[in-house]
DNA sequence: TTGAATTGTGCAATCGATTGTCTAATTTTT
DNA sequence: AAAAATTAGACAATCGATTGCACAATTCAA
């Protein structure tokens, strides 16, 4: 009956506890405990003994029960709709990089886009008892309920990027407004008349303030504004060449697009060239993102900057200052700078 | 002095625990557990009723109790140079996909290509009882010792891309020899005679292949092979330029550049841009890995496709099935396909 | 010299879930 | 109907670190 016991038993081995250098130098867990914690209750000497011991045994703290223990991670946990996009593994660096410097380790989950995967997330970052939650939102949630895991239980959450008006937590967002305004001025500038713009799915504020952003700038321009050539998309490349295809083929196409993203703009310039209609001579575009390939397009993509790795910053300092209650959990919303960056495909 | 206590308990309230549960059913912890575990030894009846009232009490298991208590924590650790690169965030696409499917979380940690910090990630991830380890090393690391944290407690540890002969462990590769044997040949095939190679750092194994089956290429078409004419590079966009000039700028220049990755050949591209050298018809280029932007350069670059997907999926069901002892923990290397994409930067 | 204050450690409870062992209740076998 | 076997569930120990409290040893003041 023992070997079963013994057989299992010697899967993890090696694994040097509290205990076990406290049984070395013939004192007590707790002692061990304080002096590796620094406390000020143990002299010096025993700590320096504890230390060398535990060098000497190589222990390794288990964060697992000192968690269990405190409470606490030292954890936080992010959600993003995917890694592999280069604004979230942007932002995800910045977290990264503020959060290792104050001690906290980063958990990331991908919702992919999907609401019932952002659901699952949310069950393995409260499962894993993260001390705070950074969150951008699925393109396909409508429903926000899942987020209540942690409102209900007082974790604290930071949304950004991907945020909404229902949810009333922190948010870190970038000037999307002024980004959109920009856009769409810089394309007035140019000359253009009739200026046509694919947004995306009107639940997620980002796309909306572009839009309206868009629109400030028409009114001030007294530009006419067409609502034929302001389209909700998906914004995926398939669905860009499609809104492509509409405005160009209609009766009264566009000599400017501004695109809410720059896989859409890429769209735009390659349906463009198929169709051997010259950018920008023809039709100026201006996406937004700065993705990493947009600057080596052909024409290169005039488009709208924004710092993944400072929004992944603020969100992450945001949030381990209300972790460590510096501030109130307030409903505060962080908005950094854009700016336009203007190269071939605007152009004329 | 009670004060205190009390005010700091109430930070995070609201957690359920199986107690909870066992009370309002007038029955045990033990129970609880087994019902949720859908243990044999509990009856449907006591199962469906602790399910219930689980949930009608909004019960969430507390994973860290769970972990230290059976000491495996369903999670496994993910070591990247940089999460931004793309071929990089793909694997870690793949790796989530896989692992989440059988019921595993990831912590991902960056090493920002630095030995140090890859040393803190094998702590962080040590600390936190990861179950297993899935490693792609750090360009600046010369010394393995920190990984015997894991070997030394047997600890599965799989590596993938960047892997090196000194750690005996389980490898997921792509054929880089292939890779660039195939590169190679495809220059000598468009009719280049002197091919130019811009390696890698030569204590990646990635980068010894690559430059081998380069040379095998060559020698088996006997074409002459000029030691000037092949760099050791750290691939960066500014070293690569700096490669270009010295290649370029050389008395008798190549007629052809295979880059290790890229970012270099991009590097190429701009520079000879800058001088006014054709491509391809003055110089062929050709990168490896296919990055998003590699398409759309103009010229549209030649280069080697590498799945970062296949290549997470693949070393996640490696570990898996050492983890589940599906499999002893050999020492096994999986290599998977490359292959060739034509475009117009060696097209001539 | 005695009592008070300070300092350094140990004991034991605790965090929440899991699990070996024991007991009581029920069912099956003879 | 008695004995044996099976089933359902409770008890208590456990994982490893933390921490309130108790207590002994030392120092200091009166």
């Amino acid at each position: 009956m023992d070997f079963i016991t013994v057989t299992t038993r010697m899967k993890k081995e090696n694994n040097i506890t509290i205990h076990d250098i406290a049984k070395a130098l013939n004192t007590s867990g707790s002692t061990v405990s304080r002096a590796l914690n620094d406390n000020s209750r143990i002299s010096e000497k025993t700590k320096k003994a504890v230390r060398e011991m535990a060098k000497k045994l190589g222990y390794q703290p288990n964060a697992l029960a000192s968690n269990l223990r405190t409470n606490c991670t030292k954890t936080i946990g992010v959600i993003i709709p995917r890694i592999s996009r280069y604004f979230f593994s942007s932002a995800i660096t910045g977290i990264e990089e503020y959060a290792r410097e104050k001690g906290y380790n980063v958990i990331i989950c991908q919702s992919n886009d999907q609401e019932e995967r952002e659901a699952d997330c949310v069950q393995t970052l409260f499962a894993s008892r993260v001390d705070g939650v950074i969150s951008s939102i699925a393109l396909k949630t409508n429903n926000y309920d899942h987020y209540k895991t942690f409102t209900n239980r007082n974790i604290p959450l930071v949304f950004f990027d991907r945020v909404c008006d229902e949810l009333e937590t922190n948010k870190v967002v970038v000037d999307d407004f002024k980004g959109g305004f920009l856009a769409a001025e810089h394309l007035i500038s140019k000359g253009c008349k009739r200026i046509a713009h694919i947004s995306g799915p009107q639940h997620l504020n980002l796309y909306i303030n572009r839009l309206q952003g868009y629109l400030k700038a028409m009114r001030k321009h007294n530009i006419q504004i067409n609502e034929d050539q302001i389209i909700e998309s998906p914004l995926s490349r398939e669905d860009g060449m499609a809104c492509a295809k509409r405005l160009l083929e209609s009766s009264n196409p566009p000599d400017a697009i501004f695109a809410a993203n720059d896989t859409t703009a890429l769209s735009i310039i390659l349906y463009a060239k198929e169709k051997g209609i010259r950018i920008p001579e023809d039709l100026a575009v201006v996406g937004f993102s700065n993705e990493p390939f947009s600057e080596f397009l052909s024409p290169s993509l005039t488009t709208v900057e924004q710092s993944g790795f400072d929004v992944g910053v603020k969100a992450t300092e945001l949030l381990l200052n209300i972790i460590n209650n510096k501030i109130g959990n307030t409903q505060e919303t962080i908005v950094l700078p854009v700016n336009l960056i203007e190269r071939e495909s605007s152009n004329r």
